[in-house]
DNA sequence: TTCATTTTTAGACATTTGTCTAGTAGATTA
DNA sequence: TAATCTACTAGACAAATGTCTAAAAATGAA
């Protein structure tokens, strides 16, 4: 079973409700490398990671600089591309083999319209999403790149498993050469 | 007229659905220096900036680090703690005197519930301030603090002139010290 | 106006963080 | 196996940013 049925059925939803869901979505894979959002491309779908890790960066004087990695049983989306239906500023590309359930904006807005319970859902996921980000940003205003380190490390250790040490500093602000001034601090 | 009516007008709300918005809000003032929401405290009220400034901070090492600063005809809320329902971890007050027409969470998932298009545009509301935070969280990662500044000078050039800048060097995660010398530079 | 308070600027120095470079270890491929 | 390739670490130095302090400038109150 895919893990965005299991995800849609943990959340309530059965019968004709939950099978329209489903057969709005679609299943894409990607080869690790291969682009899910490309910069200058609007990016029509956001989807439901089902395996593997997505990298969203973009690129700044020749180099990547990791903004977000997605990972399994996440939502993603490039959300000012999507939201907006502008070009992506943004590159999103798989770090491994894996795949997503993706739904287009057309699908979401239909099942925005057809199904009541929905909207409720879908303002449920922006709520958390923004809650999230929010957070987020708070940290990087306040906290120290060390701080940022160590919540990390005791919030989400399996970051810290899964996605290259390159990226995760990228994504707390600071360089690959400082993250490892900082690891061997704390260690 | 307040400006939350004019808001709701020009977004096409309009008689009755109008009335029943225009009831769940209501107006509160606040002083120079008056708290809208007190860090510990769960805020249970989001609302409309109808005058005045009003800054969002923690204390930290006992001082301010500023966050954000609501302006008029803008939304205010404390993300975190008026959806999760849980103690705030910012203060946020009055820079100015000033007024906010405030909504309790209870009357907006009333609103929510009975009238259906306000669900479509609490829907965009979260969509647009998703879309805000996340291109700001971006540019503290991928701008340097100069960039943020020069940025800011062309995009929001009411912020510098409105709020103080030792607050707007926070929100640009740097020192007063440092936003100093970039003005400097700059000019 | 005068006085007091707050805000902004800036010097001197310390700390943090970045850049450039190179080396090591582990994985991948021929 | 050798030969790459990639990810990670780290030294040396440079640049960016913070801390502490003081003074000038702007603001508000009496």
């Amino acid at each position: 079973m895919s893990k965005v049925k299991k995800y849609f059925e943990d959340i309530g939803f059965s019968g004709d409700d939950l099978q329209k869901i489903l057969n709005a979505f679609e299943l894409q894979t990607f080869k690790k490398n291969d682009f899910v959002v490309e910069e200058g491309k609007t990016s029509r779908y956001m989807g439901f990671v089902e395996t593997g890790m997505f990298q969203y960066y973009v690129i700044q004087d020749g180099e990547e600089r990791t903004n977000y990695v997605s990972i399994e049983n996440t939502f993603f989306a490039s959300v000012l591309s999507f939201i907006s239906e502008t070009p992506s500023l943004e590159n999103v590309k798989a770090l491994v083999d894996g795949s997503i359930s993706m739904i287009s904006r057309t699908n979401l807005k239909m099942l925005l319209n057809e199904i009541p319970t929905f909207k409720d859902f879908y303002i449920g996921l922006l709520e958390a999403s923004l809650c999230g980000i929010d957070a987020s940003r708070y940290d990087l205003i306040v906290l120290t790149a060390e701080q940022r380190y160590e919540k990390m490390l005791k919030n989400e250790p399996h970051l810290l498993q899964q996605i290259p040490l390159q990226h995760l500093a990228s994504m707390l602000a600071v360089t690959p050469r400082h993250l490892s001034r900082i690891r061997s601090k704390i260690r």
